[in-house]
DNA sequence: CCAATCAGGACCCACACGGTCCACTTAGGG
DNA sequence: CCCTAAGTGGACCGTGTGGGTCCTGATTGG
């Protein structure tokens, strides 16, 4: 259902956290109190700071009194960012991918190479998109119940 | 990975195959035809043009000498057409369907609501492309070594 | 009446993803 | 100087789900 996954899901809720509510004066947070404050288990809090940092997302600092702090501002942390740091590449088939089996079917595929255009689309996309946008889309979130809103309310899904 | 489902890339190479062949006089083709032309496995292409029939980007015509049709012509079939007949509604993220379980972090969860940005930058991203964009960007195949067009490789996308 | 074709399911299986845990390293602080 | 709090890197495993197949019935042209 081109979703992505759900830890790139909390990757945002955990950057958020760490951007509004410094519990130390420099805006260090362990990933214990990370996952109290927001409610996502101890352990994927942690797999995912481990991965944030990997990106360069965040910077981590060991032993006590450790922990992890935003490396830029959330204006500057556009969500393709998170998405790559978590998830891998953007990149939507599988035939895209430098696979070693090169799609059996390459040879009659006529659609060799289209799904760049799609890739390039999405990707800008999401790269026009900051995590500032997405904190300022909460802030009307005591009129979340606004019938406008519910009006489009989670999609069937169902395919 | 963000990625979408094989069947949708099926769908395409199925559709494009659709348009540009017709077998017969009025372009009706039958699922073993394409199947066959496209070197797509019977059962799944059948399976793709049930769901492309049921979203209406496809006539199909029972019995014999039936087969199916294209509805629309390319130019009038977005990519996300495509995708929302064969995945479903685009939604990113598992919080936004109307799950059983309103996701137990949902109380303090910071992104609540917020992928909806997303969702929307790449519905519209998506819906801008047609297959006829897809088809034309495969012309120049043997021109895809033009600097012109890796000029604009696949945005770093690396962070 | 027969054969070709679509319709609508049920069904199975592999794989990737989520989630957890552990052994190790690093670095404050008493 | 050691002890403890914290991150690091990896292994590990259960499960959901999507890819793929198949079967039975309905429809329609010859």
């Amino acid at each position: 259902m081109l979703r992505l996954s759900k830890l790139t899901d909390y990757a945002v809720v955990v950057l958020l956290r760490l951007s509004s509510a410094p519990d130390s004066c420099d805006g260090v947070q362990t990933s214990p109190g990370i996952a109290t404050a927001t409610g996502v288990p101890e352990p994927t809090v942690a797999k995912v700071l481990k991965a944030l940092s990997a990106a360069n997302l965040v910077v981590s600092h060991r032993g006590a009194r450790g922990g992890y702090r935003l490396l830029r501002p959330l204006d500057d942390i556009a969500i393709s960012d998170v998405i790559t740091a978590i998830d891998g590449p953007i990149a939507l088939t599988a035939c895209v991918e430098g696979a070693a089996s090169p799609c059996e079917v390459q040879r009659v595929c006529a659609a060799k190479g289209r799904w760049d255009l799609v890739n390039d689309a999405i990707s800008q996309a999401l790269g026009r998109i900051t995590l500032a946008d997405m904190r300022d889309a909460s802030i009307p979130l005591a009129f979340r119940f606004d019938p406008a809103l519910s009006a489009h309310p989670h999609l069937p899904l169902g395919k």
